[in-house]
DNA sequence: ACAAGAGATTTGAACCTTCAAATCACTCGG
DNA sequence: CCGAGTGATTTGAAGGTTCAAATCTCTTGT
């Protein structure tokens, strides 16, 4: 027996579709006249035109991705890294980003690719062999961390990237979106203050742990001296844990005299606020206002306030950052872009009720259709 | 001004790496030689090998995915659908999941690819053109719904899919992994029993929504009468808003009399729950038992208990179906695959406190690094 | 009626890889 | 010392597309 004497690849088969020799053939006439038809119309005398344009819908061509990329050396490919480990993997916000980027992307007929390592570190292994084997034209940066080997590796190889999120390493590279997190809590603080709160507390991670988290604060801190709110006090820091989140709430909302409205770094810690708040036996609106941040899927169930984050326009941006860049052109000079969050009011920030008509928490019959998450 | 006469693509540049013909010249053999090399190592003189493996290394030769793909004619790739509306954009599952099956796909030298159209309708136009331009070689679907028409196109256009879920339409169709939801609310049931709990609600959406809620809730029933628990008043209804759940948790608090434990059907109807029991000043845990379902940040966050659903061995499963699907081997006759998930057990079902030591709910500090959600 | 030119269409080449077939270099038995 | 056989390596072809250049077919002015 010789044996087979084949790789160990996979992916096998493979189903038979129409080439562009198939139309020509097809349409009497050239490879080429069906490359023009579809590329240069003008170039084709309007007769053979429709007649190659019959062919094509009734066979069903599109040229084929493989080869027209290695015959233009571009794979309309952007690589996204998600990691199966640390940070990032619980991240609500991916999903409906990688979704935005797909869309956006396909408006410019690319595509995006997810790759990961299993390991942590060698994820550059994996961004190294997206890149070599140029499955991708560039790369969409998440996470970004200090002292990330990424943005410098990639500028090592000449690869294009765009990074959601800044790049604290190097502040001369300018292309990246980010959102204005300061932005968006002193919006909250503006909003609460519109509502009649007449404080406004903060919650969040304790300083230093992330310039995004600090970025929060600072807005927070802001918006309330500008607007002549106090902020001695005011300012909460709990760790990663519903307990701490709790205990800080409770302080919080004494200091207040439980009154006012608390703005919090995240959904998840505005909904440990909600929690203390039913321990104090306080109601969330009427008598203390909350607003989060993100706008997840938590914050639309316990009609929280939030702070959302422009997915549909960050990814925009992105995409055509990236466009930029592959196309050569000279980075932005002064900085990135960061883009103003929104606040998606809910019941949460409704205000002491003073008879007035409130913002319902829009309760809704769940979604129908097998999703098997939540 | 003639005009430049380029068609209006884009994504420009294109930087210039090592092709097999460079090796080849460098190392002074021909083409086939380098890819008996790397393919067929057996066929290669040691010397020759290994003086081509060095100039392999020097140059950073990797093959290039497109002429690799036009030559086999396989892509290597597997597309999966994101939605920018509707249910799924904020599943919190899906960016694990797809983080699971990258890495997945990986493991067999395939990588996924996302697409997905702003409106809703024409979802299969996306399919269509991912397909007809040979991007993707098959197809994981998701969050498949009664009626769905993407099962039936696919299979129209021989396109190989698997599901994750199963595929209500066609009950022939064995390509799918699901999770069992029944196994999952059951475990939580045994688990509470076995933590001293003497009764144990539940709380779902109403049923007849969803299948997968459904049979969530049978899982519940089921593991109950069979442990000799009573079930009568302990099955309660709400809707997907906060009112409606804590409304209902605390009906089935009252009717448990403050001891017992209420098993939920998504980690955010157990956190209603929670709020619930704050609302009735009772200790999460100490009085009542808590268990969620999807295990996911929230959970943690909260100390939850809760139901996990194993994403790493779903997304194997599913590319090793695909790989099949692909290779033109025979769908299993039976039925699809029906994994069990686990328990993550926290805090909230530590028991009533008779002195013994409680899993504590894990307390940690934030994690480091720039995550722009939570 | 014919050269020039414009417009329409076809041919040739290249992109990079892999498979199949052909060639080359050796060793060994007769 | 030659033909056969074996192992190592090279050449040819194909895969589907697009660009550049070549060819063909008209029309138009003189």
């Amino acid at each position: 027996m010789a044996g087979t004497d084949l790789p160990a690849s996979g992916w096998g088969g493979g189903s038979t579709k129409a080439t562009i020799d198939d139309v020509a053939s097809a349409a009497g006439v050239s490879r080429q006249t069906v490359t023009n038809t579809l590329s240069y119309p003008h170039k084709v005398r309007a007769e053979t035109r429709d007649r190659v344009r019959a062919e094509i819908q009734r066979l069903g061509y599109r040229p084929s991705a493989a080869a027209r990329s290695m015959q233009s050396r571009i794979s309309g490919a952007l690589g996204i890294e998600l990691r199966t480990l640390g940070p990032g993997y619980h991240n609500g916000l991916m999903a409906p980003l990688l979704a935005e980027l797909s869309r956006a992307a396909g408006i410019r007929g690319a595509h995006m690719v997810t790759f990961g390592e299993a390991t942590q570190e060698s994820s550059l292994a994996a961004y190294e062999h997206m890149w070599l084997t140029r499955r991708v034209d560039a790369f969409v940066l998440t996470d970004t961390e200090r002292d990330d080997p990424r943005p410098g590796w990639l500028a090592e190889q000449g690869a294009p990237f765009v990074s959601f999120g800044r790049v604290w390493n190097d502040p001369a590279f300018t292309r990246w979106v980010d959102v204005d997190g300061g932005a968006g809590t002193s919006l909250a603080v503006e909003h609460c203050r519109e509502r009649g709160y007449e404080q406004v507390a903060y919650l969040g991670w304790q300083p230093g742990l992330s310039p995004v988290m600090d970025d929060r604060y600072a807005g927070w801190r802001t918006a309330c001296t500008a607007g002549g709110l106090p902020v001695d006090d005011l300012g909460g820091t709990c760790a990663d844990d519903l307990g701490s989140v709790t205990a800080e709430a409770l302080s919080l909302i004494d200091v207040m005299g439980g009154r006012g409205a608390v703005v919090c770094a995240t959904d998840l810690i505005a909904v440990g606020v909600h929690h203390a708040l039913a321990v104090r036996g306080l109601q969330v609106g009427r008598d203390v206002g909350l607003v989060g941040f993100d706008d997840s899927e938590t914050a639309r169930l316990h009609g929280l306030t939030s702070v959302r984050q422009p997915l549909d326009l960050i990814a925009d941006q992105l995409v055509l950052m990236l466009h930029d860049a592959f196309r050569g052109q000279a980075a932005p000079e002064t900085s990135g872009l960061l883009l103003r969050p929104a606040l998606h009011e809910r019941g949460s920030t409704r205000g002491h009720d003073d008879g007035r008509a409130a913002t319902p928490a829009t309760p809704t019959t769940p979604t129908t259709g097998t999703t098997n998450g939540d």
